[in-house]
DNA sequence: GGCATGTGTATTTTT
DNA sequence: TACACATGCC
């Protein structure tokens, strides 16, 4: 099936002269051109914002398979998969095949997922494993932190969040645990011994479990690159690797990439320090300096020329980066001549900036600009809370992303549990879920009947006895009275999602033929209708507001019906997930134009023609939380300019003044705001400026007045005296 | 051992 | 505000 694409496009032979030289190369400017056509050997690419990264990659992808290279064996890594399927669907474009589909492309995460999969055996990596999220970790931090008792000391121990990002911190980082604490985590330092005690047996448990956190995704495969035998084949298996985004990658990400090319070295990177905004997944812009270094013979290309921003956003965007610590690129260029500077709005409080925004982007889509081509972008997923509400009132359809994703509504959670025992049986925080679902079954009982049903092992690498499930349906351990109903119900709607038939005599001697006998497992859709009509009553009496979070389970539904395997569905939903849907606007996917609502980060690599920035106060950008060390602060001013540099014709930056807090609530407790410190003076005068209503300007009269007034007025009461 | 109630606290960004 | 944790009662 395959081999009808592999020679899609003939190799040039050697001798013969370079003729066919596709129209599409003359589409590139000379820089793009030349990393476009590059041979062999490693490749950085320098891309400034807008300068036509997505273009230059997506070239190189089609000029690798015009040459003969087979799309599979070329990887792609990027962001996020929609980012990799484009830079494939252009490709396609240009060479008119549709060939390119094969090539390897997605997030390290997903990449990492896949080649465990297939190689993972030289590790004894069980085939069945599965993927947990950063909630799941949290959830076994939780777990291993109570069993260990550290609450019954009186010093405040680290939440299991917190513990969750110091392990994260630490392998990705792959710094000493003391260095990243000191660093870090300072509150933390006395408690290292326990932490550390945590993180052993956090490990340890999800060995165990058949469970892979996200972080040992890219520390397996990065073992696995020097495994005998596996690393070789996966090194070979590529005869070029393309990284988009590299300012964002971690070390274990470089080392992976080294490692993948120790005799291969065809491998192109392409990056912007600039626009390196996830320190916090220890990201490092070292990352992209360094490449020359460790990949001696490095070609670099500079891509200077901005083709998306009209000149007066592009200046306004260099002007916030010129007050940088540090730079590495140079300032932009454009020829998107245009008189429009971008506009500085600034409102009374955030009720005002919300009616300021709809009333903008009213305008723009009265003079022919879809809601499509707009986007709001914010600093933090709750940002735009009062701004969603805005708009539904107003009927205009929106979709956000970023923030919290619908996966890790404990609703949907709660169906994945399901799922996902019954891809691993040995899925021991998914067992815990469900068996706390169960009327008057707690933490205790749940252990015990996790206990018997033998799904916690200790270091077997293969499952010793029969799985879990077997033991569920032939020999089941005893429910606590109050549950034993539900007990049995569940049993039956698993056996049912497995074909089997509890009503037929068991297995009589092995209980694992019993699964390995030829069974009809039902449709993937089946079995979470069937798993829904069992967890439906107890959703119902656990949630306060159904009906919102029945859109979800539907949702989920939705999404299976695509797939045709459970163990890419559980796993793409963890490395891929969807964006949330139960907005407030409805299923905004029925409309056919929508507005975008956006955090910075998920924002990075698009583009739309007007872009509003809303919150830019200081203390939303840059966050508070972000300003403990000066990388922080300056990260945050790299995120301001990734927004800003969104734009294409339109900028709209709204500064609120005066923010209410409910915690003291009491009648109208707000406080001022100030501006957003990377919008200072200089940088302003490449803004137009604008008061969004005419009381801001009282209002903001009366603040730099200040107390002078009331000085004035006490001052007179004896001036006048004297004077007189 | 489970569950309801009360108290306190921390509050970003994502694979 | 909303969620996690502790306490005390069934």
């Amino acid at each position: 099936m395959m081999s009808k694409f592999l020679h899609a496009s003939a190799p040039r032979s050697p001798g013969e002269p370079w003729n066919m030289t596709p129209e599409w190369l003359d589409t590139l400017n000379p820089a793009q051109r030349e990393a476009v056509t590059h041979g062999d050997g490693p490749l950085l690419v320098v891309a400034g914002a807008g300068t036509g990264k997505t273009k230059t990659l997506a070239c190189r992808v089609a000029y690798l398979v015009h040459q003969g290279v087979s799309p599979e064996r070329i990887m792609l890594l990027t962001f996020t998969r929609r980012a990799a399927a484009e830079m494939v669907r252009r490709a396609e474009e240009m060479t008119g095949q549709n060939s390119t589909g094969c090539v390897w492309g997605g997030t390290f995460h997903a990449v990492a997922n896949r080649l465990l999969r297939i190689y993972g055996n030289a590790m004894a990596i069980p085939g069945d494993f599965t993927v947990m999220d950063q909630s799941d970790a949290a959830d076994l931090m939780g777990m291993i932190r109570t069993e260990l008792g550290v609450t019954k000391s009186d010093r405040r121990f680290p939440r299991k969040e917190t513990l969750v990002s110091i392990y994260s911190r630490t392998v990705n980082s792959q710094e000493k645990l003391d260095r990243v604490l000191m660093r870090q985590f300072p509150w933390c330092r006395d408690e290292i011994e326990t932490i550390a005690k945590i993180f052993e047996s956090y490990t340890r448990r999800k060995r165990d479990s058949h469970v892979f956190d996200y972080d040992d995704l890219l520390l397996v495969w990065n073992a696995l690159c020097d495994a005998p035998g596996a690393g070789e084949a996966m090194g070979d298996r590529f005869d070029h690797v393309l990284v988009d985004e590299y300012q964002d990658t971690n070390a274990i990400q470089s080392q992976i990439l080294l490692r993948l090319r120790r005799t291969r070295k065809n491998i192109m990177v392409v990056g912007d320090d600039a626009q390196s905004i996830y320190s916090f997944r220890a990201a490092t812009v070292r990352n992209i300096l360094d490449f020359p270094a460790q990949f001696p013979g490095t070609r670099m290309v500079t891509l200077e020329q901005n083709y998306r921003s009209t000149q007066p956003i592009l200046a306004a965007s260099n002007a916030v980066m010129d007050q940088a610590k540090e730079r590495f690129t140079k300032n932009l260029r454009s020829d998107r001549i245009s008189h429009q500077r971008p506009v500085l709005i600034t409102c009374l409080d955030e009720q005002r900036q919300c009616k300021s925004v709809c009333r903008k982007i009213l305008m723009h889509l009265e003079q022919g600009i879809p809601l499509m081509r707009q986007a709001v972008l914010f600093r933090a997923g709750h940002h735009s809370d009062q701004l969603e509400v805005e708009l539904a009132r107003r009927k205009i359809p929106f979709h956000k992303f970023g923030g919290l994703k619908f996966v890790e509504a404990a609703h949907v959670k709660d169906m994945l549990a399901f799922l996902r025992i019954l891809e691993n049986p040995f899925d021991e925080l998914s067992w815990y879920r469900i068996l706390l679902m169960l009327e008057g079954v707690g933490p205790k009982s749940a252990q015990r009947i996790i206990g018997e049903l033998g799904v916690r092992r200790s270091g077997a690498p293969a499952p010793a006895g029969p799985s879990p499930l077997l033991r569920l349906f032939f020999k089941p351990p005893v429910a606590p009275p109050s549950a034993r109903e539900q007990w049995a119900e569940l049993r039956v709607a698993l056996a049912d999602c497995c074909g089997i038939d509890l009503a037929a005599p068991p297995p009589a001697e092995n209980l694992d033929t019993a699964m390995s006998s030829r069974r009809i497992e039902p449709p993937l859709v089946s079995q979470i209708e069937r798993l829904r009509r069992f967890y439906e009553p107890i959703f119902e009496k656990r949630y306060e507001n159904p009906t919102i979070r029945l859109r979800d389970i539907e949702q989920l539904e939705q999404i299976a019906s695509t797939y045709r395997s459970r163990a890419s569905f559980v796993t793409d939903l963890t490395l891929d997930p969807p964006t949330s849907t139960s907005d407030l606007a409805g299923p905004p996917f029925l409309e056919e134009d929508w507005l975008t609502l956006s955090t910075i980060h998920s924002a990075k690599g698009c583009e739309w023609d007007v872009v509003h920035i809303i919150h830019a106060a200081d203390g939303m950008i840059p966050s508070d939380m972000a300003l403990s060390d000066e990388a922080g602060e300056e990260e945050e001013r790299r995120l301001l300019y990734v927004a800003m540099t969104r734009a294409r014709d339109w900028l709209y930056v709204y500064f609120p003044i005066r923010y209410y807090h409910r915690k003291h609530a009491r009648g109208d407790a707000h406080s001022l705001a100030q501006l957003s410190r990377y919008l200072s003076p200089t940088v302003r005068r490449y803004f137009q400026e604008m008061p969004a209503d005419g009381d801001v300007t009282a209002f903001v009269d009366a603040r730099e007045r200040g107390l002078t007034d009331v000085d004035d007025a006490v001052q007179r009461l004896w001036s006048d005296e004297i004077s007189s």
